[in-house]
DNA sequence: AATATTAATCGTTAATTTGCGATTAATTAT
DNA sequence: ATAATTAATCGCAAATTAACGATTAATATT
């Protein structure tokens, strides 16, 4: 799976970057930040796919620990893991951070 | 391709976070922002990958308008586009400036 | 107890991604 | 002209991702 290769900030980045990198899991991710927090329902009406669909794309963003959802039988409700999410903004000021602008080239 | 669905900004920004989303890509930014430029036979050398896969990999960064290359025949070099980079930092700031952190929640 | 609600999971299909070796295109050097 | 260098592209296999309908699990409601 990990192949010994590259330090853990660059795997890190790549796997909160990866689940930034789809449109759905980003309107997710908005939408949440309007609400505070949200049902799965909520999503569902809001976003036009399958309540199956949004269901993994959420499974995505927890997976890679940007969201939280707890148990409200028979709701669950989802927030942005904050610290997580501080984490993930510190990680890429730090890659984008890495000034290239300063650097004479082509 | 496109479905309506999603406003520019965030498919722009998915774009880009699919391009970060491979430990490889990243470690190619990385050292094309230490060294400035570099030929790709430069990244065949770090990186222990295939030179096709390396390659594909600047395709890709290529394809998603963060890095240029210019023809030096026989060689390639490859620089980070600064225009874009800036774009992509914006987004990304953007982004991570919904502040959720200071939303009641859970 | 039976029904309704909610959301995860399963199973499937299609598409995309990743990685590689082999080949090719375009020069440059001999 | 021939050989060597460089890096893209092709063709392929394996793995992963995306989307969906159907099913299931876990409760609430009647």
């Amino acid at each position: 799976m990990s192949n010994i290769l590259y330090s853990d900030i660059t795997e890190q980045t790549a796997r909160y970057a990866k689940a930034l990198s789809h449109p759905v899991r980003l309107a997710i991710l908005k939408y949440l930040s309007n609400q505070s927090c949200c049902y799965t329902g909520d999503l569902v009406s809001e976003i036009p796919m399958a309540q199956s669909t949004i269901s993994q794309h959420l499974k995505e963003l927890k997976d890679a620990g940007l969201i939280i959802g707890e148990i409200e039988l028979p709701k669950i409700k989802y927030c942005i893991n904050q610290e997580n999410w501080k984490r993930a903004k510190r990680l890429f000021e730090a890659l984008f951070n890495e000034d290239f602008s300063n650097i004479s080239c082509c």
